[in-house]
DNA sequence: TATTCTTTTCCAAAATATTGGACTCCATTC
DNA sequence: GAATGGAGTCCAATATTTTGGAAAAGAATA
């Protein structure tokens, strides 16, 4: 495992945990104590980390840079903004972009309602690919390699009653996704949770990412979905217009 | 210099320039050409970067994801927001709260007036720490060795006509911003750019950052410095008060 | 299609980082 | 105050990465 990896290792971990000691990062991410050393003392010159009196590592002020730069120099984020707080404001509902990489899907934007509901979300909020409308959105419009590739490597663990179980399950249902126009999730990852997505088409008409709306079961009830998805599905062909698509 | 330091080098120079090819971050970097390519597949890899279809390399959703904790777990940003929001809105001016990191200051919340002025700033701005009010005040309430020891390795390039220009001015301006409780800048980095800014203390005592209202020289005129330096001194203590500092 | 230029990959030698284990330091317990 | 145990450092042997140069693959031009 590179340095690099290992580095991903540690601040990925304390993205989770907030906080850590050297003992707890040595012990989760398995990098011998003397070399956790080294590395931990080259990230803190770095300023990627920074320690506090008690010797807790936390992540620090190079990462909120670097960060908030690539936010700002993603295109399709600060495009989808206005349409996605329009589609807030008519839905009411949390709204997020996701976009796709490697093998998995990630929030970059978030615009939250508000009446805030319970379901906890924030950018950077890593989402499995099967198991959300964001996520099956993406990978249903994948080049059909890429799709493949990735079915065949995923694991379904059950995670609520519906999640999707079998990789012919999840082919039928992203061809499903795709003939249709959108992607939902019906409590797939979390319970009582529920989701439309649509996916956002770039000039080149590649999926460039996909918008979700997320609320409680009682919030997306099954008389408002059509409604709502029409309302999805609308918004991100916006937005593929402001990102230069055209249909066909 | 290591793969970290050079990973590092990469990525500053993706976040100021957004985009560049290969070619472009190997002379910049200095990387030899077949070892730059094994660290930009790795990046590539890791997330941290994309390449679009013209092989430009960008910052990419990892980055975005560790920012964006970063910045939920900061505490004094979290706690500073209200509070800034609040100096905005009383002086109308762009405000900033900026944290120490070995050799510079950063900002890392910023809280924008309506009347957007000219002056470009962002969150994760480096700042110089002679050259920005911030700057200075947290310099002024390092520990001594801390100080000595910047202000001995500083380089003084005449950026402007008033840009401190010796150690010795530097130490005496510092004494001055520590006796008042409050610094300055007065067009030291940008000609006509004028900051007032004030420290931020934590339960322990440090100056944990600093806080400076921002405005072109037309706007923070010498008839409202008395009173704009009174309100920025007040934000901060109340901001320290909320993280637990108290006067002796 | 041939030619040139640029980008990217490949390789074995050289440079660098990593490692286990022993050691120091310091706080806590007996 | 001796004994225990955790945290952090140090070192020379070992494993890994890096490197320049050469070659391959692509792009651009003629």
């Amino acid at each position: 495992m590179s340095t690099l990896q290992r580095t991903m290792v540690i601040l990925e971990y304390l993205a989770e945990q907030g906080t850590a000691p050297a003992s707890e990062l040595i012990e989760h991410s398995g990098i011998p104590k003397s070399t956790a050393y080294l590395l931990l003392k080259e990230l803190l010159q770095l300023g990627l980390i920074s320690q506090d009196e008690r010797g807790n590592f936390r992540l620090w002020v190079r990462l909120i840079a670097l960060g908030e730069r690539a936010s700002e120099q993603l295109d399709i984020r600060e495009t989808s903004r206005p349409h996605l707080e329009k589609l807030m404001a008519r839905t009411g509902l949390l709204c997020h972009l996701g976009i796709f990489d490697g093998d998995a899907a990630y929030y970059v934007l978030k615009i939250e309602s508000q009446g805030s509901i319970s379901v906890r979300s924030y950018v950077g909020k890593r989402l499995s690919l099967h198991r959300s409308a964001v996520g099956k959105c993406l990978l249903a419009w994948q080049p059909e390699a890429v799709r493949e590739s990735i079915i065949a490597s995923t694991t379904f663990e059950q995670v609520t009653p519906t999640t999707i179980a079998t990789p012919e399950a999840l082919a039928e249902e992203l061809k499903l996704i795709r003939r249709q126009g959108w992607g939902f999730d019906n409590g797939e990852d979390e319970p009582d949770v529920r989701c439309v997505a649509a996916p956002v088409f770039n000039a080149r008409g590649e999926v460039a990412g996909a918008i979700s709306v997320v609320g409680a079961s009682m919030q997306v009830t099954d008389d408002l979905t059509a409604d709502l998805t029409e309302q999805v599905v609308a918004c991100a062909r916006n937005i593929s217009r402001d990102l230069g698509w055209s249909e066909r």
